[in-house]
DNA sequence: GATGAATGAGCCTTCATTCAT
DNA sequence: CATGAATGAAGGCTCATTCAT
């Protein structure tokens, strides 16, 4: 029963997914995303509000597969190191698989409340686990430790996203400069004298 | 001071800032940019050709004063250490000096290659005088600490500029933060006993 | 009869050919033309995908009638004299008809060169539509005959575009005079006696 | 003291002839003018109202032109050959050297009845000067006689005006062509055969 | 007279959304 | 449920004209 309308349903997700990933919101019209999905224009209305409430539907799939992954991947860890190392190699790797789908992150809606609200539940949410991790390290800020940390990933996707010659081998040799960093300070591969 | 033509160029270049940075590309007439400027429609033609050249020209000029004072900055300080400080402050301040014009950053206009562009050469710059700074303290990796540093100091600002009631304290509070750990690393801070 | 869909394809034509004849090109308004077909401005575009494309559909739909029409006559007549004279009150009598739509040829968008080419076409057929009876009657040079007898009939439809008064009857009359003039010269009707 | 502005006032109408001839009157701007014209913009509206205006006083001054010019050539002609023959090099040869000018003729502003009126004044005033040479001739139907003698001359440059290769001497022929055709008739070249 | 910066009315076109079938 | 033809609000941009200098 709801198997089929549900298929329509997802065809419209992964059509909305891949079409606003690459151009876009504004640039992605309601029409691409049937025509994409294989149905008409006025059924894409019949599961989803509005074009607004596609594209957070289509967000709040993506981020709650991000943070799910993430959750499996973190039960299977048990040192700090090793759970610390998993959360950039799911950072970057996450983005590397879809580096077809930029336009996801850097093109939204402007003025959309709900979607503006739920960016950052999914960021506290994120941010949350990895300070989850933290604490259990015993840190003592563990949400600017969480945030700085998440940010450093975040930066060193970048050029996974927009280097195309980028490969996973990078990727992973990304993640474990990131954990060491983090780790270990910048001091041990400094020679602080004075400028 | 420097001429009446400058004034009516200055003053849209203002009004773009504030209301591109306020509500985005897209939300953004040019009407609006003409009203807030205090000039009529057809005048924003004749400095800038269309919407797309005026929002580069918004950003650019924002983009090279970050730079340059960034850049002025950095040389009254001598240590690495300063110097580092020196960048977390300029960042987070720069961006709190900046909270009501959120959407210059995120909302730009999706298919433009030459501002695609402009932002990756501001992000190389920006990027280099990290590296500099870096080299200077005999960094082995320098690019990819310096996109660290960025990385973490781009996330520690989010709440800055989604959190009206941050103080200028706060940021200090944070630049402070993020310069210690990027040179110490989060070791001092964990107790990492086996999960 | 021909289907629903037609109906609206149909009914902008009409419109625009209405508004384009009376108005020309440039001072006929998009919105016009809905109003006038009773539709919304947007269908139009569902129909015609801008305004210099609607223009060439309604020239070409009045050139193909203007030529068909005039190869239907032409085939129910077989001397020669016939023939022209069929040719000349066709010419104006389609124009008679058309009192109301002058601007339709006097007044087309200016760069457009698809509309220059189909134009040109045009010319050149009913150019040879008038060559291949001339040919039937052994002339020798035809196309410069054709252009000559085509150019005195468009030159004496003139006051019938523009002289409201201008009757059937009138048309007719000058039909026939074209026709003599053309077969037998103005010589029968003139003493050269030297100036 | 009238110089220096007649000098003003003939650049601009040089200019907008040009202009108007080679890109009609839409498509022409009165920036262009003035540039053309080596002045400024609202220069212009010193010496002519407005566009309009501006195309009226270029096609006054062309018309005008073409029938001084005709009246000059008629008066050295005393037969009604030779006077008939002038005429039609006149009016093949007026239109070869302004080759470059096709909009002008074709492209004018569409509901601007003053220039509707010059329009027809020029017709008849050119139409007036055939009637009086066919009148010494004793025709019947002079007015007749004269659209349709106009008609033929004016088809016939056609191609002289869009075909880049058309030379003088091709237009020459046609004159005589033209000439010919309309004393003597078609049917000295046709074998009136049933068809 | 000459200038050219400034004006603002006006139009083509797009596209999210609706609704009769 | 599905369709897709129809809608109409909205905005970027042009350019003839004006007027303070």
């Amino acid at each position: 029963m709801s198997g089929v309308s549900n298929d329509k349903h997802s065809a419209i997700l992964d059509a909305a997914y891949t079409l606003f990933g690459s151009g876009g919101f504004y640039e992605t019209k309601m029409s691409q995303v049937a025509e994409q999905a294989g149905i008409a224009k006025g059924t894409v209305y019949l599961y989803f509000k509005s074009k607004e409430e596609l594209f957070m539907a289509v967000t709040r799939r993506d981020c709650e597969g991000f943070l799910q992954q993430l959750d499996g991947k973190l039960q299977a860890r048990h040192s700090l190191t090793d759970k610390l190392a998993v959360i950039a190699e799911h950072h970057l790797f996450y983005y590397y698989e879809r580096k077809q789908h930029t336009k996801l992150f850097f093109r939204a809606p402007n003025n959309n409340p709900e979607l503006v609200a739920y960016m950052a539940l999914f960021m506290e949410q994120y941010m949350q686990a990895v300070v989850k991790v933290l604490l259990e390290g015993g840190a003592t800020e563990p949400e600017l430790m969480a945030q700085s940390y998440i940010g450093m990933l975040d930066r060193l996707k970048m050029d996974i996203l927009f280097d195309a010659s980028f490969t996973a081998a990078d990727a992973l040799k990304r993640a474990h400069f990131a954990g060491r960093l983090f780790i270990s300070g910048a001091m041990d591969n400094l020679h602080p004298s004075e400028g």
